[in-house]
DNA sequence: TTATTATATTGCAATATTACGATATTATAA
DNA sequence: TTATAATATCGTAATATTGCAATATAATAA
């Protein structure tokens, strides 16, 4: 097949794998953490410092809002991008009460 | 094209990316829920809990455990698979930092 | 030895992702 | 209006992922 069988797992499971999904490129990686790096969100300079083509660089910013892990507003000619600490806080969430149930455990 | 342009980003960032990856899909959602779910490590019964066939779950395991998230030692003539808490530390505070470097920013 | 049981590997078809040139869109500037 | 600049979309080729039947391997049991 090649299709992942995403009704046989419950949304929560789903919701997760593509969060995950939108990170899973270092690209996108790399788009993260140079939002991290500079001061504000005026951010018209995300293609300049990738190594890949404009369109690429698009289509990456695409899957990362897509995905929530960013958000853009448009700002005059340029857009402006910036992370979006709710996804943030809920992958950090997610980790965290793995390791909670990990502390509960022999192993 | 369609392979990833690895070289050109750094060692991190592929890290990253690649322990994402191995997340990104439901059923490795699901095994990573299992082990959490069951008190002990002998969990000779993945498959049974999972609606894949067995080579389809040995192969999503194969690559849990090439990423570092899962452990797995022969019990017999099953297989004790483990979450490996280094791993789940180490992605629990990649987003623990980000959103460190998010309070000091105005967003 | 020959079953039996549990897991891994191989091979392949279906689908998804990645990357980019060409082109379109959108907003401002002249 | 006609540039110009920034970003998005389309189309397509190369590669990766997903899923499973068939088969192989490894460890114990009879």
């Amino acid at each position: 097949m090649g299709a992942s069988k995403t009704a046989s797992f419950s949304v929560e499971q789903n919701e997760m794998a593509n969060l995950f999904k939108a990170l899973a490129h270092p690209a996108r990686i790399a788009i993260v953490d140079y939002l991290l790096s500079v001061d504000t969100c005026i951010c018209g300079d995300i293609v300049e410092v990738l190594p890949l083509a404009q369109p690429t660089v698009s289509q990456h910013l695409k899957e990362l809002k897509n995905a929530n892990i960013i958000k853009g507003t448009i700002e005059g000619t340029a857009i402006c991008y910036c992370l979006n600490p709710e996804t943030i806080d809920k992958i950090e969430h997610h980790f965290g009460a793995i390791r909670q149930k990990l502390k509960n455990k022999c192993c």
